[in-house]
DNA sequence: TCGCTCCACTAATACGTATAAGTAATGCGC
DNA sequence: GCGCATTACTTATACGTATTAGTGGAGCGA
């Protein structure tokens, strides 16, 4: 056979470009195992399926495979088959996530371990480059095509471009609740069951008067939890109405020491903050009862829907829940490999765990 | 013109695949611009280069284009050009930094910020994900190739793959010195006039016996340091020799305040740390200093060869140097743009600013 | 020995874009 | 009115892989 021509001197346009000589390609190995290149793709990929290759054929493909170190080329490989075992993750903070970083780690711990136990590699993306050329527009998002799915976080997350790739169909899971947009897949905390339990516990206390304390917020995180608060009072057969939700833009400011025996002298012998990504109302609640002179699981019980912010780790335990964060990095990632699998998503809700903590007791005899 | 028959049904073998109406092609945008593919493309890469197009034909594309809200495919692009603005940012800890955040963040603000000036978006890849299918073995670090270069950031970066990749003409830069690798670009710090830069200042403020201390790490950052003091000691006409360098694996146990006051009653009478990712060699020369009841300015100088750790970010400001390290970042983009573009790297050193701060004066009069 | 099924492959084609090469149509000098 | 650019496109092909649809035997029953 008479050495191939190998017209591809085409790249040949830039000085960098002229020499490269290329890894090798799925040809090369063929020639060298005395194949064709669709042999080679079908022992490459290892489809099992009614394989039909002799052992020793496909013991001469790897050989040949390995002697020339070949890989695949990813681009390729999507561009072929619409699957190369990457998934994307679209962060919408600014490079790195940093201020953030106490909020979101935690997902991405349990992202890579799942993605990783599936065999998936990520390739994370994002949001800002805005003043490029190729950013900005709808374009900055399209580069998660070069993934077989991808997964998001993120509050600010531009639903235009989502429901454009849903309508697509490109595999999309949105990490954390997102019901308005149809179509649109989701993992999120079921933070309307772990609420109503935290009040739930606290009746069992004997606590009869409980307040929320929340920050002004209409994230689904937030209502939720106000939604499931309420729904505990309910089920507990105590007073919801407003007087039970006292909302905030600063409760530093608003939860005063005063503010606290006032709510007290009229019979409220619990508090319940939300959780946020500040941690203020926590914060608030803390400070005020500490600034009151009240013990807490004495003269008052304080419970927290989340973790406390990271200054106040090293306080008493608070009464609530844990966030399963990891295990809802995890659980994306598992509706996304269905996803990408042409399955269809199951239940998005993940249990958060209750906490006993240390900061709830039965309320003060009067 | 017969409605073409659209053969391809082909990816529906999953699903959820099968009603995938995928966006628009170049193919479409050019029908319905009633034009050829190639045109579109012409259009749309705006190769201003000897264009010849109509502007009648330019605009009836681009409103096509529009109406039909078309994105391209960066997988394609890759995969036809070896370009698609996308360069790849590789760091070998797992996920996002965080223990690491404060040495590589910065970085990364540069890097992204360069690159957004020019045009290219990000795409990150992570070092971890061994276990999965697709991860562990020379694949890991391939899908890189995605991209139309990429920067690898950290120390642990493999040899072999890096070597791999500059064989096969992949753009890519490494983000720290990295000599030993014959051929691969790096863009890195001039730790080495720096750091002869503070030890200038110290002997023209009237010091002759100058000891730096160092971590146990022969890491390149660390070599250069003590080169450039080194060199600064000779420059000064000042002692160099084995004992002007005190090399610790552990300097919080090593250097007490003993030993300094030791030092001290032999005429020493500055001390340079070098900056590591845990800042140990300055923690440890403060702490001792702090504990022998030895007032800064005044009883010695002190120098650190870059930036305090976090915790002692408080103190007063050390005499030394700032590594620019969103200007590294910057460098580093730019480096890799020129790759991608075919042009030869330029000069991968990025100079320090000294940093005058209050830990340094003259020697006490004896 | 014909027809049939397996077996073990190969040929052909598609994925979506970029680009070199080619081709009408027009303009222009002479 | 001919050659020759130039303009404005189109055609054809390549990029590297996956996959479908063959294809040429071998084996086997009748």
């Amino acid at each position: 056979m008479v050495e191939q021509p190998s017209k591809r001197p085409r790249r040949g346009r830039t000085p960098a470009a002229t020499g490269r000589t290329s890894r090798p390609r799925q040809a090369e190995v063929a020639r060298l195992a005395g194949v064709s290149q669709a042999t080679v793709s079908l022992v490459l990929s290892d489809k099992a399926q009614g394989s039909a290759i002799s052992d020793e054929t496909r013991q001469r493909v790897l050989d040949a495979a390995r002697s020339l170190g070949y890989v695949p080329d990813p681009a390729a490989q999507r561009l072929a088959a619409v699957r190369n075992n990457l998934l994307g993750v679209y962060s919408f903070t600014a490079t790195f996530p940093t201020d953030v970083e106490h909020s979101y780690y935690p997902f991405l711990v349990g992202v890579e371990r799942e993605a990783a136990a599936r065999g998936y590699d990520l390739v994370l993306f994002t949001g800002s480059s805005s003043g490029g050329a190729g950013a900005a527009g709808p374009e900055a998002l399209n580069r998660v095509r070069l993934a077989d799915g991808c997964l998001f976080l993120g509050r600010h997350v531009p639903s235009a471009e989502l429901k454009r790739m849903v309508a697509d169909g490109f595999p999309v899971v949105h990490l954390g609740r997102r019901e308005e947009l149809e179509g649109l897949s989701w993992v999120g905390a079921d933070y309307v069951s772990a609420s109503s339990e935290v009040v739930r516990h606290l009746a069992s206390l004997g606590h009869r008067r409980i307040v929320l304390i929340r920050e002004d917020d209409d994230a689904p995180a937030s209502t939720d939890r106000q939604q499931g608060f309420l729904a505990g009072l309910e089920a507990a057969g105590l007073a919801g109405g407003p007087d039970a939700v006292f909302r905030s833009a600063d409760p530093g400011r608003d939860v005063t020491p005063d503010r606290l025996r006032r709510w007290i002298a009229e019979g409220v012998t619990a508090f319940v903050a939300e959780e946020t990504d500040t941690g203020n109302a926590w914060r608030a609640v803390h400070a005020a009862a500490a600034e009151a002179g009240l013990t807490c699981p004495g003269d008052l019980s304080l419970a927290l829907l989340g973790s406390p912010p990271p200054d106040l780790a090293g306080a008493a335990e608070p009464t609530g829940f844990d966030v399963p964060r990891h295990q809802l990095g995890a659980a994306a990632v598992r509706m996304l490999a269905s996803l990408v699998a042409g399955e269809t998503a199951d239940e998005p809700l993940v249990a958060c765990a209750f906490r006993p903590g240390a900061t709830t007791g039965s309320p003060p005899e009067r």
